[in-house]
DNA sequence: ATCGATTTCCAAAGCGCTTTGGGCGCCGTC
DNA sequence: GACGGCGCCCAAAGCGCTTTGGAAATCGAT
């Protein structure tokens, strides 16, 4: 059933029946109430292609995934935020379209779909601390939010973010607090902006005590069960090991704690760990008692907001760049104690 | 630049350059070759919408994901599944749609995507038990694969699921070899099809050899890692406690095993656990040997070849169901060991 | 030179919708 | 009674592409 053969049965022009569909004021209430009527009874709805052929709308936005062998951004995070900007979508009739492209190709995929048509706006996910995306999202003319920052810019653009320095800063001022003085920090890929603030917030809130940040003590990387349980493995081998561990994900942070159990060590006295904790639903970090103490901030949340977001700068463009920068809550759960006294 | 304008500067008509870029043979070669040139450097691509609107092609397909307070299904798993059917997607050229709808609206939500023209083809996720999602797609003559199956269906549709039935029959038969008697059960929600393929398996296992299951020791539920540490805690806490687990998820795994932990019980010794293991590039179970016991499936694979699948569904309808049954392989692990001997 | 077959190209008709620019009847007003 | 204004509706022109049904040009064969 298309408009024309619904309005052919109504014996109205499809000006007409497209106006009452759309809400124009210039149609009668009586024929307005008589062609919703035929509309929900032959299940008619618009073709979206043709429709945004029409009105240049889309009415879909685009989520680019860069693919490569160094980073795989489809983790257990990505889902969390793709589930929160769905709400968001859902909520405004808008649809979601996910490309993954190859990262070496990353500046044509973006083209293609402005060009393509297909999608009114971009969420940029993952930006890494030397991204080149915004000018090229700029030249490109597509409304765009960026879901985290990108640290060497100066120039503004619009971004949802979590305050990873600040979190992290508080985090190991936590444990500074409990006496730790060996705090080892399992890292996100050092590429990634959110890796190298949370770097930032670490290294600056020991050198605020005086202390100076050990090598041997950071670690970076994809954020893997696994990489959590090597780097961990490795460290408490060295003869000064960490007493200890701030963490990037809760994910990781799992790895930690299962290599601390494998050594026989007792989390919260023999070792510490806080970890961020994005709230991902699958991954709940306990129920009333956190199991670890954590920097909370979810990401579920983010979703939404640059969903949000990124729908208001379709439907308004031109409107000055906005900032939303959310601030993670220290929560402290088992994993954490004073540090212990026997160290050498 | 659309057709139009690349067609007038090249002085042809957008006939022969649309030929040309779509590789048609009734087109000079030296012609073909002129046009490509100059759609490279004017760096023209066609209009997707247009485009699908004359072909009826949306070069889209959509996955479903039911929301509901019920049941989460944006998790980690189907991350995974996600990046494996947006590698095909990518190779094929296909866009890929995801839309979230709420769970009491999926019938009007299929109809729409049917009738927008959004997408080509349906992934259908999560299938239920008693799902009549199958009818419905037929009736509205979408093309579709499900990812896994319906039980208590008997006409025929195109599936890919993991033989969850066997696995679950063989992991339980390892079990009872290593003479564990008291298996727990962490399985997924009843409602799902999997989870009761799942049961079954190892209701089948255990009837083989004479035992009867006990109805204290098999849990379902949304596979969180809070889940398995509740489920595992309360279950340790029986009279009879199980000595075995065998477990739904990698995540939910690691929730027995905290608990496993937290009671100081070792595993492999006092408790087995095996897992299902879908093979999360985030949750790898261990590097040369893994951690838990498991019967592994790669869920990323899966979602290969759903979408291969379907997009040769869309591209040769008519074609008579096919099914994809891919067996889970039991590694071993150092999740598990002989039944404790000082058992009551 | 003529003719049919081939090659190469084009004009125009859609695809299903929105939207512009009226048209037509009806009202109240001077 | 003519006229401007208003309410309701319509025909038709796009949106950017594909594809049908030729037409013109080229060529070898007669």
């Amino acid at each position: 059933m298309n408009l024309k053969e619904l309005s052919e049965k109504l014996g109205l022009s499809q000006t007409t029946v497209s106006r009452a569909l759309n809400g124009y004021p210039e149609v009668a209430e009586a024929t307005r109430r008589k062609i919703l009527e035929a509309a929900a009874k032959h299940n008619y709805r618009p073709n979206a292609r043709a429709k945004s052929l029409a009105t240049g709308r889309a009415m879909a936005v685009g989520h680019v995934i860069p693919v490569s062998s160094q980073h795989e951004m489809v983790n257990p995070i990505f889902a969390d935020f793709i589930a929160g900007a769905g709400e968001s979508y859902l909520r405004h009739g808008y649809d979601m379209v996910l490309s993954l492209v190859p990262d070496d190709e990353e500046e044509r995929a973006y083209r293609e779909l402005a060009a393509k048509g297909s999608v009114d706006g971009i969420i940029v996910h993952g930006p890494r601390i030397d991204d080149t995306r915004v000018e090229m999202l700029r030249k490109i003319g597509l409304p765009f939010v960026v879901h985290g920052r990108m640290s060497r810019r100066i120039d503004d653009y619009d971004w949802v973010d979590v305050n990873n320095l600040s979190a992290f800063r508080r985090a190991t001022e936590f444990l500074l607090d409990l006496g730790h003085r060996r705090i080892a920090l399992i890292n996100g890929l050092v590429s990634m902006d959110f890796a190298e603030r949370r770097l930032m917030g670490y290294v600056e809130a020991l050198e605020e005590r005086g202390l100076e940040n050990d090598d041997a003590l950071i670690r970076s990387g994809e954020m893997t069960e696994a990489y959590g349980f090597d780097a961990t493995t490795e460290m408490l081998a060295l003869t000064e090991p960490p007493t200890a561990f701030l963490c990037s994900s809760m994910i990781a942070a799992m790895g930690v704690r299962r290599a601390v159990e494998l050594a026989e060590l007792k989390l919260a006295r023999d070792v510490s760990i806080i970890t961020h904790d994005d709230d991902l639903s699958y991954l709940s970090n306990g129920r009333e008692v956190p199991i670890f103490t954590a920097t909370r901030s979810s990401v579920r949340q983010a979703g939404r907001i640059c969903a949000e977001r990124v729908i208001d700068l379709v439907q308004n463009p031109d409107q000055p760049a906005q900032h939303c920068l959310l601030e993670a809550e220290l929560t402290v759960g088992q994993s954490t104690g004073p540090a212990p006294t026997n160290q050498t």
